[in-house]
DNA sequence: ACCCACTCGTTGGCCAAGCCAACGATCGCC
DNA sequence: GGCGATCGTTGGCTTGGCCAACGAGTGGGT
């Protein structure tokens, strides 16, 4: 009975696609990331960082999708690494302010460098005008999703 | 300098998009498969047993990309809930063999359910010809990266 | 017939990610 | 002044993906 009409489970459902296909990216950019000995919190907050100035850790959470506290143990690796520094708000005796260095914007493109040839090898099998596509519809189903 | 010329790092590389969007969409397959009592390994598993039939567990793990010793644990768990039946291979005493049972294919067609529900709310924005191109795409990168 | 390389199942462990609860300190507001 | 909310921080939990090692077993070569 199912010997023929087996429905293609594994690789016809989309979110299983989408699963499947992040394995690898993630993959291949933890392995990016990992060979210049940072991991992708570590990309998220300098890159918010530099995208949009400094910021309490609170708010660079929220940039980036990232909880508070892991937001504390990314801070304190980058502040001892040298490439942001964390000091406190003199208006606000809560907060912490997170500056990067020019050290950590060289080192955060490096790390852009290493993720667009990751991006490369990833999407290789398509061409430009499908790759454009391709992050159409992410966006169009990220922005949907809030 | 970066006060509009800003890149839109973020948000503008493919291979961080699919992060996201994956993001996205293991929250939702792992809500919905949860809510089921189950986990990714288990739908894996399952779903490999029914479409290409029993087989030994190294075997399984190579259908599904699962690591030897994650099949052994989710073979015990799936074992244990009667959705799947593990014996000894006559042929060779190494292996064993495991089957779906039943109750394990009906299982399944519940976690297929779930998971179209997921897959649906997830590509919600999505045009049904968007659809076919982006699990087409994605299946060409996929294969690709073998 | 023996050895050798390999496979298999299993155990145990590691790290990255994502999340949540709780705490003390601080702030804003009524 | 008191109260709820926010912030940084600590600690912990779970999933996912991976690797190393082991004993049992297999198959090929010689």
């Amino acid at each position: 009975m199912e010997t023929s009409g087996a429905p293609r489970r594994l690789r016809g459902t989309a979110s299983w696609l989408l699963g499947q296909a992040t394995t690898h990216a993630a993959r291949l950019v933890s392995e990016a990331l990992g060979a210049m000995g940072s991991r992708r919190y570590h990309y998220s907050l300098l890159a918010a960082l530099d995208e949009f100035g400094p910021a309490s850790q609170a708010e660079l959470g929220r940039r980036g999708g990232l909880d508070r506290s892991d937001v504390v143990a990314t801070v304190n690796e980058l502040e001892q690494k040298g490439f942001v520094e964390r000091r406190p708000d003199p208006g606000d005796r809560r907060r912490n302010i997170v500056t990067v260095t020019p050290s950590g914007v060289a080192h955060l493109r490096r790390l852009d460098r290493v993720l667009g040839q990751a991006q490369e090898s990833l999407l290789a099998p398509l061409s430009p005008a499908e790759r454009e596509e391709l992050v159409r519809m992410l966006n169009a189903v990220l922005e949907h999703h809030g």
